[in-house]
Order: C-alpha cells, then sequence, then structure tokens
DNA sequence: GTTTGTATTAGACCGGTCGTCTAGAAACGA
DNA sequence: TCGTTTCTAGACGACCGGTCTAATACAAAC
C-alpha cells in the first residue's frame, strides 16, 4: 500500500507522539516504575495502537534511546559548529547547557543516560546497547572536539583526547546524579571547575 | 511482653535478612522492577511478616540505603586507617577496591549509590535524603584523607580539599555508570588515570 | 493448665501490570 | 464500487503489586 502524504504525517505523528511523552514522563519516574497505561492516556492514544507501532515495552525503550541520543547528538553537532568561537568556548558552552537541561527545577532534568542508565543497563540488552551506541557517539564527538581544540590551541591536555573525552562525560554523568540526590546544582560548578583544569582553561 | 536474648536474636536476624536479600536482588534489578515478594521468598520470609518489620516498601528502601552506607562507611573508616601507608596510598586502594567490587561480572556491581542514586531520588523523598546521608559520608571521609595527604606531602591539588572530593566522588559514579553501559571495566582505568592527574601522583 | 498479651504469619484484597485479541473504522488501489 | 491493508478501539486474561485484617504461635503470669 501506498501512503500519501498526509496519512504518513498523521503515522509518524502518532508514533512520535507517544515517543515523545514516554520520555517526558520516564525521564522523570524512570522505566520500570512506568505503565505503559500512562503513557498511553498522557498521550491520548489507545492501548491498542501502542502495539502497532511498538513490538513491546523493551522494544519501546530501545525506540525512545535511539530517538532521543539522534536529536541529542544534532543539538551537540551543532552547539561545536557555532561560529566565531574558539572550541574551548565551544565546548564550556556545551556544558553550560548541560547544567540547565539537568537541572532539578525542570521536570527534574531530561538526560535519558543519567536517568535510565544504571536502571536499565541490567535489565535489558536492547536498551543497554540502545545506551551505549548513544553515550558513544557523545564521547566521540568531544574527543574530537578537544583534539581540534589543541589543534586551534585554546585548551592543553594531558594524554589522549578520546581519554580526556570520556572522563569528561563520566564527570558530568556523576555529577547529574549527584544534583538528583542532593537537589543542589552545586556538583556541576564543581564539575565545571574541574573540566577547566582538566582543559588548562583560565579559571 | 519482655523477649529474652533469643527471640531478640531471631527477631534482628529475620529483619536483617530480609535487608541483606533486599540489598543483593536490588543491586542487580533496581528498586520498581523488584517486587516485595520475590525478596520475600527468596530470603524465605512469608510476606504477612514483612509489615510488621517495615512499614511500606518506601521505609524499606530507606532502612536498605542507610543499612548499607553504614557498612559501606565502616568500610571506608577502615581502609583510610591502614597502616604503613601514605593517605595518597590509601587512598588509591580505596578506588582499587571500587574497581573490584563494581565490576560487572560479580552480579553486575554491588553499589547501591550507582544503582539506586538516579532511579529513585526523583521517586522518594525519605530514599533520596537516605542517599544523600550516605554520599555526604563518604565525601566528608574523602575529603579529610585527601588533607590529610596534603600535610604528609604523598598527594597536592587545586583548590580546596572538599572540591576535589566531591569531583573525585563524581567521576568514580559516573565511571561505574559507564562500566554498567558499556560492559567493560576500561571507564575505571580512564577514572583511576584522571584520579591520579588530580592528585598530582605519578602516572 | 489456663489465661493473657504480644510477635508473627497466612492469605484475601483490589488495583494495576503487560500483552493479546477481536472488531471495526479509515484510507488506499483498482 | 469493492477489496485490502493500515490503524484504532478497548475489553480481556493471567498475573503480580503493595497493603491490611484476622488468625495463629508462643512466652510469661497466675
Amino acid at each position: 500500500m501506498l501512503m500519501n502524504t498526509e496519512t504518513t504525517l498523521k503515522t509518524t505523528d502518532v508514533r512520535e507522539n507517544i515517543l515523545a511523552t514516554g520520555q517526558r514522563i520516564m525521564a522523570g519516574k524512570g522505566f520500570s516504575a512506568v505503565g505503559l497505561n500512562e503513557i498511553l492516556a498522557t498521550a491520548g492514544v489507545p492501548k491498542g495502537s501502542f502495539y502497532h507501532y511498538f513490538g513491546s515495552k523493551d522494544a519501546f525503550g530501545e525506540a525512545l534511546l535511539d530517538h532521543y541520543f539522534e536529536h541529542y547528538l544534532a543539538e551537540l553537532d551543532e552547539m561545536l559548529r557555532q561560529p566565531n568561537k574558539t572550541m574551548a568556548e565551544r565546548l564550556i558552552s556545551y556544558w553550560q547547557k548541560w547544567e540547565e537541561n539537568q537541572s532539578f527545577f525542570d521536570c527534574q532534568g531530561k538526560c535519558l543516560a543519567v536517568k535510565l542508565g544504571a536502571e536499565v543497563a541490567d535489565l535489558s540488552e536492547t536498551m543497554r546497547l540502545a545506551l551505549k551506541r548513544g553515550t558513544k557517539g557523545i564521547i566521540d564527538r568531544l574527543a574530537q572536539a578537544i583534539e581540534a581544540g589543541t589543534a586551534d590551541g585554546s585548551l592543553s591536555i594531558k594524554g589522549s583526547a578520546h581519554d580526556n573525552a570520556e572522563s569528561l562525560y563520566q564527570l558530568w554523568l556523576g555529577a547529574s546524579v549527584m544534583v538528583k540526590i542532593g537537589r543542589t546544582t552545586h556538583p556541576f560548578e564543581i564539575a565545571m571547575k574541574t573540566t577547566r583544569q582538566i582543559l588548562h582553561l583560565s579559571a
């Protein structure tokens, strides 16, 4: 069957709607604590439709993560392409954005790697692999940016660019968990200080 | 009714048993994904007994975390009191132990701060506060150790001891999440390198 | 040995879980 | 127009969730 444009649009809209709603809810409550019912009721989609678009809750989780990282990486790419800035400045603006998005007051942070990482990695192999793909994408881009930063002279590091990228990502991941636990953004300030130290930027 | 010693022992044993079993299972599957049934069946305690020892699943979670951190902090204290070692060596041995305990092959890591932090912080206020108390205990001890390390000359830092302690804890927390996601201990090697760099230890 | 009172347990309870399934509506091609 | 496929609708089943009440087990007191 060939669908016309309208149908195609509507169909992907429903799917997208379930995905977006699920992302919002699960970013707050986690994976296991949320039932399909809640997502579907909120999205205004009947239960019967769900299994047309997704094979299972597990498969839905995988799609959710892929969908999330796709947008995330696109935004990150844009961030690291900002004109009239040094690579170091671009990187710092990425972490500033992290601070804003992950702060607890606006619906308790939106980063799915932070929220679902530890919970889901031991629970579902497919979701674990989606998480792995996504975080690899982030770290690879950071590594490339750090490499470029050493080239344009705006930062300097000890050891390889990739190792530093991993380390910095770990640092911010952990900081995000601590922000959730403490309900203060102070961990982010600490992480930013350490980040500048590692990249040898002016304090 | 006055209980004799035997009864008292048995009672606390049952409680301890539920706690220990719950810790083992939840360290693997998380909080929401585990039902009381599973814990109680594994522990060999009848379902009806649960509410004699704990007020609710939430209260159980709080007790679980308190119980866990109590042991954790005692072990940490011991670690940081090892004789014939510099403070820097004691700290490094703590993180080496972290690597061992949190590596994925032995029942997927045992650190509850890692496993439950992000999941539970937005779910239950009492559990969040237990997590906050516990992690504060860890960071305070690390800060004190770092302070002592600068005094005995075995390490040196930039900025305050407490800030460095927070940063290092964040780093290792994030590294543990990445270990879960990637099923490699490589993040720990990276974290160790960065740790040595921050504390100005020989590579 | 019976009574008393508490520590502990068994199991019912209701609501929610994921996932299935049947029917029908809607959108297309011929 | 019809026939076919895509999508929607929501009842349904089997099961599991946390919670609570009513009954038991059992030590102490008399």
